[in-house]
DNA sequence: AACTGGGTCAACCGCCCGATG
DNA sequence: CCATCGGGCGGTTGACCCAGT
C-alpha cells in the first residue's frame, strides 16, 4: 500500500501560478510565515494548491532576493567544483550561491554547465587524442574498496591506491598520497614549488582541494571565489575529491556531506564524472597548474605528511593564510568528527515570524 | 507563414528521512 | 518498535520560446 497523498489530487490546481495567487502566498507568508506547516498552509489562505507546491513556488521564486538567471564565471566555477566534489547535492551547492536555488542551479547545470564543460573536453581530448579507458577503470576498481583507517561512521572515500611509484612509509596508505600517487603514475607532475620541476615529489594534493568546510553558513556568504577557475584553466578538478562531515557547530552547510558509502563517492556523477576523470586524465598537468595558480605557487601542501612529500610547507603553518584554509581543516575534521548530519539552510530565516 | 527541433525553466513526482504519537 | 506525517530533495516532465529551415 502507497502512502497518502499529501493533499486531495483532484482538489488541487496544477501549473502555472497566477500572479493573484503568487501575491496571496506571498502576503501571507510575508505577514504570518509559514506556521511552520506547507499542508495546511494553503487551506488557510485559500489556495487550490498542494502544500509542496506553496513551498516550492515560495522557495524557488516567491523567496526575497532570488536571482534568475545570469550566472557569473565564478559562480560556474563554483557549480562545478562542488559538481565533481559533492555530486548532485544541489541544495548544498545552492547554499553557496547567494539568491540562488537549488531548482535553478539544477537546471543551469543540465542545461549548460554540463555542456560546456563536456565540450571543452571533447576539444581538449581531439587535441591530445588520448585514451583515458585505463584512468576510468582505475577509478571504479580502486574506488570500491576504501575506507579511511580510523574513520568510523563516516566513511571518506578515497580511492586506495598502491603506490606503485613511491613506497610509503607509513603503516598506511594515505588517501592523499593514493589521489597524488595515481595522478602520477597517470603522467601528472606534482612540483614542489614550480610548474616546471618534474619530480613526482609532492606538495600540491588535490585532496587538499576541499571545499570551506567550515565557514560560517550563511547565505550571504559566499565563498570567496576569486581564484577559482576551473572552467577557464583545468576545466574541472579531480573528481577524486571525497566527501566528508564535519561538526563544527552544525552551521555549515558542509556539515552535510555525508557518504553512507563506498558507491556514494561518485554519487551521481557516474557518466559524467566518468568524463570529467577522463577530462582530468588528460589534463592533469593543467589541472595542478591551476591547484598552483589557486594556491600559490608553494604552498601546495600535503597536509597528511608522508614521506612521499618532500614539504611539511613552512606556509602551511598558518593555514588561514590560504585562500581556502577550510579544505584543510576540514579534511583534519573528517578525520576527528564522526557525526554526519544533513541539514540545509535556515528556512526560518526567509519565512518571517513563524 | 508554417513547421521543426533544441533549449530553457517552472513545476511536479516520488522517494527518503526525521519527528511524532 | 512501528506507523504516520510533513519537509526536503533530486530527477523528470512538459509547456513555452526561439532560431533555423
Amino acid at each position: 500500500m502507497g502512502r497518502a497523498p499529501c493533499c486531495d489530487k483532484a482538489n488541487v490546481k496544477k501549473g502555472p501560478w497566477s500572479p493573484e495567487e503568487d501575491t496571496k502566498l506571498k502576503a501571507y507568508i510575508e505577514e504570518n510565515g509559514t506556521g511552520g506547516n506547507w499542508i495546511a498552509l494553503p487551506q488557510k489562505i485559500g489556495l487550490k494548491r498542494c502544500g509542496k507546491s506553496c513551498r516550492l513556488r515560495w522557495l524557488n521564486y516567491l523567496r526575497p532576493n532570488i536571482r534568475h538567471g545570469g550566472f557569473s564565471e565564478e559562480e560556474d566555477n563554483i557549480i562545478c567544483s562542488l559538481y565533481i566534489s559533492i555530486g548532485s547535492r544541489w541544495s548544498i551547492i545552492a547554499a553557496q550561491l547567494p539568491g540562488r536555488t537549488d531548482n535553478d542551479i539544477k537546471n543551469y547545470w543540465n542545461t549548460k554547465l554540463k555542456k560546456k564543460l563536456l565540450g571543452k573536453q571533447r576539444k581538449e581530448q581531439q587535441a591530445r587524442g588520448a585514451t583515458c579507458l585505463t584512468f576510468k577503470h582505475e577509478m571504479k576498481r580502486e574506488s570500491e574498496n576504501y575506507t579511511v583507517p580510523g574513520m568510523v561512521n563516516q566513511v571518506a572515500h578515497w580511492p586506495l591506491l598502491q603506490p606503485p611509484v613511491m613506497p610509503l612509509p607509513s603503516t598506511h596508505q594515505d588517501p592523499h598520497d593514493s589521489i597524488r600517487n595515481l595522478l602520477v603514475r597517470l603522467g601528472g607532475r606534482f612540483s614542489d614549488n614550480h610548474p616546471h620541476s618534474s619530480t613526482t615529489t609532492s606538495t600540491i594534493n588535490p585532496m587538499n582541494f576541499r571545499y570551506p568546510l567550515d565557514v560560517p553558513f550563511a547565505q550571504d556568504q559566499p565563498y570567496d571565489q576569486n581564484s577559482m577557475n576551473i572552467l577557464s584553466s583545468a576545466s574541472s578538478l579531480s573528481p577524486l575529491n571525497s566527501t566528508c562531515s564535519q561538526v563544527t557547530g552544525g552551521t555549515t552547510p558542509f556539515d552535510v556531506i555525508n557518504v553512507d558509502g563506498p558507491n556514494d563517492v561518485f554519487q551521481g556523477l557516474d557518466g559524467f564524472q566518468a568524463e570529467l576523470s577522463e577530462l582530468i586524465y588528460s589534463n592533469s598537468q593543467q589541472i595542478l597548474d591551476g591547484f598552483e595558480g589557486f594556491y600559490g605557487t608553494d604552498n601546495m601542501v600535503d597536509g597528511s605528511s608522508t614521506g612521499t612529500s618532500s614539504v611539511e610547507s613552512s606556509s602551511w603553518g598558518d593555514i588561514n593564510s590560504l585562500p581556502y584554509p577550510q579544505f584543510v581543516s576540514g579534511f583534519e575534521a573528517c578525520q576527528q568528527q564522526t557525526i554526519p548530519q544533513v541539514s540545509t539552510y535556515d528556512e526560518s530565516s526567509y519565512f518571517g515570524p513563524q
